[in-house]
DNA sequence: GTTTGTTCTGACCGATTGGTCAATATCAAC
DNA sequence: GTTGATATTGACCAATCGGTCAGAACAAAC
C-alpha cells in the first residue's frame, strides 16, 4: 500500500503513518507548504515531532507522499470513455464523480489547490506529462461528438476546466460558500441541489438535450 | 489613498509604498499568510527588512492593507443591476468582467484565494457581512427574472458562483492550465476563446437565448 | 550652521523552523 | 533471559522567523 517501502509493514505502523498523513494533509490544506510546520503537524498527529520524521524522513518527503495518494484517488475519474458513449452520460458522470470526491477528501483537494497557487514545483511534471495526456485524449473524443452533431462545437478544455473549477469550487471555497450561504457546511440536499444545477447548465450549454432514458448507470454515489 | 494613515502623504512615500505592497502580494500569493516571509517580501521589493517594517508597521498590517486593498477593485462588479436588466447582458457583462478583474490582478486574486483556503481568518466579517448581503440581492433580481419566464429556474447562488469559479480558475490555477494545454502563459486569444465559451455554455444553460441586438454596452475590455 | 523631524538600516532579541542523535523502551525470536 | 531489531522521544543544532531599537543619514526651516 505505501508508496516507497516495499511490502508487508506491520498493521501496526499502516495505521500510525495514516494518522500522520491525514493529520499532515490537513496542515499542509490549510497553510501550504511552506507555512505548515511539522510541530503543527505532530500536534495534530498527539505524536512528538521527532516520531514524525522517524516514520516520514522529512517534510518534503511527507509532503510528496501526501500528493501521490492524492493522484492515486483520481485516477478513477472519467477512465472508461470512447467516441461511442453517450456525452450526456459521460459528462454528468464526470461532474457528479467530481462532486463526491471533492466531499470525500476535502482536505487532499485543499492541498492540491495550495500546490498550484504555489506554482506547481512538485507537479510540474505530472501536470505536464500524465495530465496533459489525460486531457488531450478526452478532448479528442469530445471533439468528435461536436463533429458528430452529438453537441456543441465548443473548446473540450475549456469544458473540462469549467467543470474542474465549478465542483472544485465547493471543496476549496467551503469557508466562502458556507459563510455567504449561512449555513455551518453544506448538507447532502446542497450537493444534490448543487450538482443537479450544473448537470442542467453544462449539459443544455453543450446543447446536449436527448440523455438516454437510463437516468444514471455507473455514477459515483456518496 | 492609503488605508489607515489620514491624508498628505508625499508622492516619495507613496510610490514606496506601491512597489512594498506589490511585492507582499506576490509572495503572499504564492505562500499564503504563514508561508511569506519579511524577508522574501524584502527580496522582492529589493528592500531591507527593517524597512518594510517601518513603512507597514507588522506582517499582519501589511496583510490586512492587501486585502482590502484587492476588496476595494472588486466593489464596480456587477453594481448597477435592476430587476428590469437583460438578463443576458448581465451576466455575459459579469463573465467578462470577472475574466478581465482576474488577469488585471493575478496575485491578488491568489492572495484571496490562499486565505479562503486557510479557512478565511481575516475574511470571516467581510463574507458573512458585505458579501453575503451582496450576493443576496443579486439572487433576489435572478430570480424574479426566472419568476417572469426570462431564463430557466436556477438556484442564484449557484449561478453566481458557478461564474465565481470558472472565471477565477484561469487565474488561481493557471499554474495547471498552462501546463495542461502546453503553454508559458494564456494569450489575448486563449481569453477570448474562453471568455466565448462560458458565455455561450452559461447564458444558453440557463435558458437565456435572445441577447438584445446590442452586442455590448457596459462590459470592461481589456 | 544649527535645529527638528522624517527616513533608513545594521545589529540584535527571543521564539520557532526543519532536522539530528543518543539514549531509552518495546518486542518477538530463540 | 538474552539478543537484535524496531520504536520512541527529549535534548540539542544552526538557520530563520517577526519584531525592536539605537543611531546614522537626510531633508527643509530658521
Amino acid at each position: 500500500m505505501s508508496a516507497e517501502t516495499a511490502t508487508n509493514e506491520s498493521a501496526q505502523r499502516e495505521r500510525i503513518e495514516q494518522g500522520i498523513l491525514n493529520a499532515a494533509e490537513q496542515v499542509f490544506a490549510r497553510h501550504g507548504y511552506r507555512g505548515a510546520s511539522l510541530q503543527a503537524i505532530a500536534d495534530q498527529a498527539a505524536l512528538p515531532k521527532a516520531n514524525i520524521l522517524y516514520y516520514m524522513g522529512s517534510k518534503q518527503a511527507l509532503y510528496i507522499r501526501l500528493l501521490n495518494r492524492m493522484m492515486r484517488r483520481w485516477n478513477a475519474v472519467l477512465e472508461n470513455i470512447t467516441p461511442d458513449s453517450d456525452p450526456g452520460q459521460v459528462l454528468s458522470n464526470f461532474i457528479r464523480t467530481k462532486m463526491v470526491l471533492g466531499q470525500r477528501y476535502p482536505d487532499g483537494s485543499k492541498l492540491f489547490a495550495a500546490e498550484i497557487l504555489a506554482g506547481a514545483p512538485f507537479l510540474n511534471e505530472y501536470l505536464a506529462g500524465e495530465l496533459r495526456e489525460w486531457v488531450a485524449a478526452r478532448a479528442a473524443i469530445i471533439r468528435q461528438w461536436s463533429a458528430q452533431g452529438r453537441m456543441d462545437e465548443v473548446d473540450p478544455r475549456w469544458l473540462i476546466f469549467l467543470i474542474w473549477s465549478a465542483t472544485q469550487h465547493y471543496t476549496e471555497y467551503s469557508a466562502q460558500v458556507t459563510r455567504v450561504i449561512g449555513r455551518d457546511a453544506l448538507d447532502e440536499n446542497d450537493l444534490a441541489s448543487i450538482t443537479r444545477f450544473l448537470e442542467h447548465v453544462i449539459l443544455k450549454g453543450c446543447g446536449i438535450t436527448a440523455r438516454s432514458t437510463v437516468e444514471n448507470d455507473g455514477a459515483v454515489d456518496s
